[in-house]
DNA sequence: TTGCCTGATGCCAACGCTGTCACCTATGCC
DNA sequence: GGCATAGGTGACAGCGTTGGCATCAGGCAA
């Protein structure tokens, strides 16, 4: 295996010492544009590349981040891996992506363990791992930076990137009220994450604001999985008078739902309309194709990154924009 | 931030030289299991962790592999990304998951870059990154040891870890062909993946078998995307005499097919039976869900980490079985 | 002219481990 | 009893960088 190069064999190259050539690498001033110029070259034409870990030894810095993900949903994981990549390549940082066990009791000393082992330089949590409170603890006792992904506590601590979950769901329940629909149900997300009780509040926003009467009756919960939706849609259309509209937290059950109103034979969206919430590549497989929430989940996960990274920011904290996408799964009312 | 406690405090603490410790930490013989013990005590007391940087920079391993991926299926990442994770942990080696672009002109140089810095010891590629020849030729001139997931080219080369894709698809038809349909057409991958090729031979070998002549009509090419998979049954259900069954190469471009049914109004699987490939999560949540062919691609990623690391293993390549998941967009030909 | 500051560079220790070699004991064998 | 041998341990260099400080030349104010 031909020995890679290292950066004093630079130096001997560039005829500086090789302090200079760390200099030029780490974008130091006081260097004369002239030595920068040639030690550049060289660099370019040795390929040469600096040892991350002989920095991370030396310096205080590792140019690594770490990203702790625990969701089951692979569309969510799949693109939150890509923004939170993309972010760290524009800033020089390698990403560690580390999927956890956001409920275990040995999720601190494992966390403990990667931060000691690779000395990370910051952290990016996203949901549910952004609820861990014992986690936070040990962080902020640590001084390690971190930003946190849709967080459900301490919300106003630390620097985070969120959607606002309930005036999405609140312009997803409008959309149906809109149409017509007044029995509208709701199939809800798990208690333990902050977005499915985010979402309910802006359903039942959206319900006083129109003037209809909200019937509790009408939510069920689910676990964000798409049997929970069958079974939740089951329960509902099994009522006497049955809802025309059902409006899930995430795009999952919403498929859960659409395949009951197939097997039952009830026509979506002409006698029952749906809408779920992601906008997941489910979304537009099924059909009809769900009228849905887009969360993007990509650039809250690059902009995570760039709060970690990008030290002359101000900012703490950003929201982001959702956006409706109707599609076909839901229509007027039946008897509007 | 408290200072991480090093080998040297640990040596002292356990009244040791802090070479001794090393060796314990590196399961070293020739340490008495009294000594072995108290440092072990020690280790756990203080919750020491070696420093990754450290030992990479000292010794000639670092303990971590990289994971390279360029595919858009968010399911096939995930499963992936977590059967090498798990691979990995058990070795007790770090997994470096790294998105690129298996097309781009730069990707050997980037790929050499991330060997450079982080001193990998190892890599694990996945299709379609399996099969580009200058980033293979620049691994073997490094000495650096990789193993492919299904590798397109040279697959008699090396060590790698793949399924039958020709067996598999051949069972998905020979269950189309069981149940008495004969006109069955075939949506087929993109040519840049070998198992594309691979799923249409074994499409052919079934018809064959069973005597049933092969017609290229009723071979329609897509790109794995739903959208694909709408023009391909558009296109195949347009004809005089359309088939009664479709075998699509992925379960994207199945959902895609199954969608034009419901537009078109054609029940499934009464009129016209679907079967996809993958059994990724869309197989089960469109309706009716999909019969396919589960891919192990947990286990394949798994299985790869430890071909990787397990140094011990005398062999080079493993085939996975698929499995044939009948669900209920599979059924009888109509005139049967 | 002198002294001081600033820009550009070099020298060397240190980071926290592993590799190598040396050493010191017990043990077994002739 | 002497000597080789193996098991257990320690001393120390060195991995490839960054941090801190020293050094030196040139410019500018007093």
């Amino acid at each position: 295996m031909a020995r890679r190069p290292t950066i004093k064999e630079v130096s001997k190259l560039a005829g500086v010492s090789f302090k200079t050539v760390s200099r030029v690498l780490n974008n130091e001033k006081n260097v004369s544009e002239e030595t920068r110029r040639r030690v550049e070259q060289v660099v370019a034409e040795l390929n040469f590349r600096p040892s991350l870990a002989a920095r991370t030894l030396a310096g205080r810095k590792s140019f690594q981040v770490g990203l702790l993900y625990d969701n089951p949903s692979p569309y969510y994981v799949y693109h939150l891996l890509a923004g939170a990549q993309e972010g760290c390549a524009e800033h020089g940082y390698r990403l560690l992506t580390q999927p956890v066990d956001s409920a275990a009791p040995g999720l601190v000393a494992d966390v403990a363990a990667l931060v000691d082992e690779t000395h990370l330089d910051g952290l990016i949590l996203s949901p549910p791992v952004t609820e861990n409170e014992a986690l936070l603890d040990e962080l902020d006792r640590r001084g390690l930076p971190y930003v946190r992904i849709e967080p459900g506590v301490r919300r106003e601590v630390g620097r985070s990137v969120t959607i606002d979950d309930a005036s999405a769901a609140q312009e997803a329940t409008a959309h149906l009220l809109a149409h017509g629909h007044r029995a509208i149900a709701f199939i809800k997300g798990p208690d333990t994450h902050i977005s499915s009780i985010e979402r309910l509040k802006g359903y039942r926003a959206a319900l006083e604001a129109h003037g209809v009467a909200f019937d509790e009756a009408l939510v069920v919960a689910g676990d964000y999985s798409i049997d929970s939706g069958r079974r939740a849609a089951h329960l509902l259309l099994d009522r006497a008078s049955p809802p025309t509209a059902l409006f899930a937290g995430n795009d999952d059950m919403a498929a859960g739902a659409l395949a009951v109103a197939h097997e039952r034979g009830i026509a979506v969206p002409d006698q029952l309309s749906i809408v779920g919430f992601d906008d997941s590549d489910l979304a537009a497989a099924v059909w009809p194709p769900l009228t849905t929430v887009r969360q993007p989940v990509h650039d809250l996960a690059r902009s995570a990154a760039d709060l970690l990274l990008d030290t002359k920011s101000p900012r703490d904290r950003m929201t982001f924009d959702t956006r409706l996408i109707p599609r076909a799964s839901s229509g007027p009312a039946p008897n509007s």
